[in-house]
DNA sequence: TGAACATATGAGCAATCGTTCATATGTTAA
DNA sequence: TTAACATATGAACGATTGCTCATATGTTCA
């Protein structure tokens, strides 16, 4: 017969958070995990920026940057404030900063 | 002709990371990206467990899991030790679990 | 109003991802 | 050695993802 694990199953179980939850917490970390959507964030860093200077510094297309950007806005990672015709990004707030910076020491160990 | 920013992007492009590292922060987040692979860095948030108590605690097939500790062991997330025919994962270090707090931190804000 | 600019968006396509299924590897005990 | 168990792995398939291209929306200025 199988080992059996049933009083740590009871336990660990009892400890997880729900699963719609767990799910949210992909879906963020998907966010995160793409170079594009990770180097536009660094560039928010320290400044807001327009869409068309941060498609310059990398170098993508307009249409390609804009696309990123709805996916970091539905995830409430960046915001936006319009000036005329040119809409200026920024950081939504601090957790993309320090969640980066944790992830930063991972590799660097 | 299209509005100006070299100035900006002269400094912002200078305090980007060098791209590898950017696409190593984007790997590694990549592999938070996936609830299978998130439930099972929270069920081992606690202590070890092996891979058929994992399976069975997610509900899923041994050879899902199997292919999703590989997964995070070859990002460092998780370790691995054999005792007889069993093998015990748990967190590679603090790392995990304070990525994962400032996740959850973001969505629960 | 119309032209130029800045951004957004939908369809389509190649690439990547997570699972399943079958099977291989490694360990223990009889 | 053989059977049973625990885990790993490769191929294959459907689903998701990120980009491109064409075009739409929104704003300003003449």
């Amino acid at each position: 017969m199988p080992h059996n694990h049933e009083e740590l199953l009871k336990h660990v179980s009892s400890e997880m958070p729900a699963d719609e939850l767990l799910q949210d917490l992909g879906d963020l970390f998907k966010v995160f995990g793409d170079t594009t959507r990770i180097k536009i964030m660094y560039a928010l860093h320290e400044d807001e920026m327009c869409v068309c200077a941060i498609a310059d510094l990398l170098n993508m297309t307009q249409s390609a940057i804009s696309h990123q950007l709805k996916v970091l806005k539905a995830a409430n990672l960046v915001a936006s404030r319009r000036e005329g015709k040119t809409i200026y990004y920024r950081l939504a707030d601090e957790h993309v900063k320090s969640i980066i910076a944790q992830g930063y020491e991972h590799i660097t160990e």
